[in-house]
DNA sequence: AGGTATTCACATGAAACTATTCTCTGAGTTAGG
DNA sequence: TAACTCAGAGAATAGTTTCATGTGAATACCTGT
């Protein structure tokens, strides 16, 4: 592209007229103005909350269900609201929100205990403080305060997986000791068998309530595509049929809602950059696939560089055949190694990075007997040879072949 | 021909080892009294 | 003297290796016809 071609497409790309009005509402921290079809769940949430703005402890709660059934974003709506009735009220409440899988942020007890602190306007080290000198500050902390003091923590299963629930222990014991505040606790999880197998004395406090949240239907994901694409694009610009067909692919992905909106996201982008007027069905099909190719393509680029080498061999020997054995796939993953510099894996070690990117569902492993000849895996690349050449190269990149 | 035994080439498990990350302790430092 | 920092000890954790055992069916080897 020349200098004048770029300036003028560069200009052009300002005067054009996006298809999008405002494209924040088709992202999943997009919070509207109501909520569609939870209806039953903000009232039972509300109720539950609602003590606190007459500085009265509300039940701890424990909010559960598949992702993208609107758990974080009903929680955050109440929340806020509650947060708002009260200043206007005078009513001392005061909101801690925690999304436990931020790494380095949250995901240790100290950690999440520290942030918390910090959130109460104390400062605390990233390290050097005993554990429990930290509670004591954080006690402080709560103990200077007054009223209620709601604390939602988002992603609490993965918090337990790798803290344990001693943190979940003592916050919910350490309303005894506190004096002119109350703390209410919320945990927001994926997981649905997440509480059995948390200590019972922390299960039976933490889930004094529980509310489920439902995956949604395709009807009801039409109902909030709708409503957010109303908010999101300009009259006209979407086909006929085009949000039914967009709720019918998520929900038939568990229906869920943060899918269904990157679904129409990507493919209006898509429209949009193939300077189309309308964002057409066909459209939604190479959106579903762009999707799922980044999806992959992030996987893959964030695996650490021993399994980025054994993808690597995978696909080096694809060329000819359509599968490999294990045993191949070593030999080949040596000589890259030598290559590379990387220190070489056993063979056992090997056989699980295999299968960890079968779980991934980046590639396909079966177990099979070649009878007299052994067991092995049978491997192979479910992908387009293009889409593999692109994978191949980014990957010598990666690994500075 | 039909049945049994063998054998291959890994799979799968468990325990031991290692490197890294966290947490905690005590020494040293700073600042205020 | 109390509070704060920071390096290093010790504990927890994740990633691997080592050792041991398991596995499904194609083939080799019988056995009796």
């Amino acid at each position: 592209m020349g200098q004048k071609e770029l300036e003028s497409f560069l200009k052009g790309f300002i005067e054009k007229e996006s298809l999008f009005k405002n494209k924040k509402a088709l992202q999943s921290a997009f919070m509207p103005e109501t909520i569609v079809h939870r209806e039953k769940e903000v009232k039972l949430l509300a109720n539950i909350l609602a003590p606190s703005l007459k500085t009265e402890k509300p039940s701890n709660l424990f909010i559960y269900g598949k992702p993208g059934t609107g758990k974080t974003l009903t929680t955050k709506y109440i929340t806020k609201n509650i947060i708002n009735i009260a200043s206007q009220n005078n009513v001392p409440v005061n909101l801690l929100f925690l999304n436990c899988k931020l790494k380095k942020i949250a995901d240790t007890e100290y950690r999440i205990v520290a942030q918390l602190a910090r959130d109460l306007g104390k400062a605390i080290p990233t390290t050097g403080l005993p554990t429990e000198e930290v509670y004591k500050i954080f006690f402080e902390a709560i103990d200077s305060k007054s009223g209620i003091i709601i604390i939602v923590l988002d992603e609490i299963d993965q918090l337990v997986k790798k803290a344990g629930d001693e943190i979940l222990y003592n916050l919910t014991r350490i309303n005894e000791d506190l004096k002119k505040s109350q703390i209410c606790l919320i945990g927001i999880s994926n997981d649905l068998v997440f509480l059995d197998n948390l200590d019972p004395r922390v299960k039976s406090s933490l889930s004094e309530e529980e509310i489920l949240f439902a995956p949604y239907n395709a009807l009801q994901l039409q109902d909030i595509l709708r409503e957010r694409c109303k908010v999101s694009f300009r009259e006209d610009t979407l086909e006929e049929g085009l949000i039914e067909k967009c709720a019918a692919f998520a929900a038939r992905e568990h229906g869920d809602a943060r899918r269904c909106l990157e679904l129409m996201r990507v493919a209006a982008e898509i429209a949009e950059r193939k300077n189309e007027k309308n964002v057409k069905i066909s459209h939604l099909d190479e959106a579903e696939d762009k999707i799922e190719r980044d999806r992959i393509f992030d996987t893959i680029m964030s695996l650490p560089k021993q399994s980025q080498a054994v993808l690597y061999a995978v696909m080096s020997f694809q060329n000819n055949d359509e599968y490999v054995f294990t045993g191949d796939v070593y030999s080949i993953y040596k000589n890259i190694c030598a290559k590379t510099g990387l220190k070489p894996l056993t063979q056992r070690r090997l056989s699980d990075i295999i299968g960890e990117l079968d779980m991934f569902g980046i590639i396909n492993a079966k177990v099979i007997s070649k009878g007299r000849y052994g067991r092995t895996k049978k491997i192979s690349v479910p992908m387009a040879e293009q889409i593999k050449e692109k994978i191949k190269k980014s990957l010598e990149t990666a690994m500075e072949i």
